[in-house]
DNA sequence: AGAACATAATGAACTACGTTCATTAAATGT
DNA sequence: ACATTTAATGAACGTAGTTCATTATGTTCT
């Protein structure tokens, strides 16, 4: 606990430290735009020095390699994502809460697409696992569709209800995919929309007449 | 009708045409092998050559980029994956031949993680869109469970079978996709096969219990 | 068969990329 | 002010996909 006390008392390394964060964010924010505007394929070194104002080998002072960056801009994605979606309060009926997030999660795909595909589009180099920290950003996701589940069943045991939740928000995942993906014969918004709330009606049917 | 005839008679350009169709061959094979042992990102134009055992350009004389090549790939995967899941005859139990080419798609994707990976990793350069033939093939696999549904369900109209058929691929496409992502905290084959069943049961229910 | 022509195969070279590292510049400590 | 530690720089490297002048191989005609 001493390092950084002293670092802040004397002010030693605190600028450097501060101008790397400041470096970091710069990368960030550009790498953002880049993903947000093209998608992942689009993200070059050379762009994005040039877009941070910076040298070419500075982005690897800030960071260990692209794929520790695009990392950090797919956490972000999942941040806004679950902004996105939170809950305003506790919700009366159920049933409408399940659907407003699976609507919901189809709405920020389709209106954040290339930033959203960047989350499943990536992939670690073989060898390299994904971080802890990225895993555990990732499964707040399910999380956050297992707490309305678990209201809507109080039958089962915890364990159950967290595989229910994960697999209907693999289920919804799916149908968002394929349904934006094709953009040619492209599913109007709308038919797609009530595709998806078709489903939820199906699967919530299914769910309670099933115990 | 003229030039084909000409060529047979003669055998002018047959030779050519049948050596060119050779390489094509072995570099489908080749890299039929590299896709399927390591994944698409493990094919890289140099060794796809060592491996079909002709020079790095003799590619581009079979195929115009290793983008048309990996397409055709991924055309045979299409027709494995179809074949793999093929009906046998008429199946009296309607919802048992659902269940059973739901958990086929989930087995199929198990045994052949690689190949079945790159027929949705792949994308095209920006600007390309995917050539027809290869959309059409990708379609097959949608019709594949339209007609076991279909039988399912003689109210609605055809149009909206074909569109239940798309959500319940979709929706077990995302549950195996997610469900074989983690390699760490694995989920136990059986297990995901009972969740993929158990999904099975709760939409099927949902679907009859709905009209 | 052999010359003239057409077609295909070849791999060095080009472009584009991520990453590294010897060099230069800046910040910090005394 | 100087010495020392730390960070920024961009040329250079390794590895990709793709091209194209050159070489080799077939094909056609006399």
């Amino acid at each position: 606990m001493g390092p950084w006390r002293i670092e802040f008392l004397s002010g030693s390394k605190d600028k450097s430290a501060t101008r790397r964060e400041n470096l970091r964010e710069r990368l960030l924010d550009a790498a953002e735009v880049v993903i947000g505007d093209k998608g992942l394929s689009a993200l070059k070194a050379r762009d994005l020095a040039e877009r941070a104002g910076c040298a070419l080998g500075a982005i690897y002072t800030a960071f260990h390699d692209l794929d520790e960056l695009i990392l950090q801009v797919n956490a972000r994605t999942l941040s806004q994502l679950e902004q996105a979606l939170a809950t305003p309060h506790e919700v009366p009926k159920k049933k409408k809460e399940l659907r407003r997030l699976a609507l919901g999660y189809l709405h920020y795909a389709r209106a954040n697409e290339p930033r959203w595909r960047a989350l499943f589009e990536h992939r670690m180099p073989p060898g390299k696992p994904l971080p802890n920290w990225y895993a555990d950003e990732r499964s707040r996701l399910f999380m956050l569709l297992e707490a309305p589940l678990a209201r809507l069943l109080p039958h089962g045991d915890a364990e159950s209800r967290r595989l229910k939740a994960r697999m209907l928000f693999s289920a919804v995942h799916g149908i968002t995919v394929l349904g934006l993906e094709e953009k040619l014969a492209p599913t109007p918004e709308a038919a797609l929309d009530g595709q998806l709330s078709d489903f939820m009606d199906i699967f919530l049917r299914g769910l309670n007449d099933g115990g």
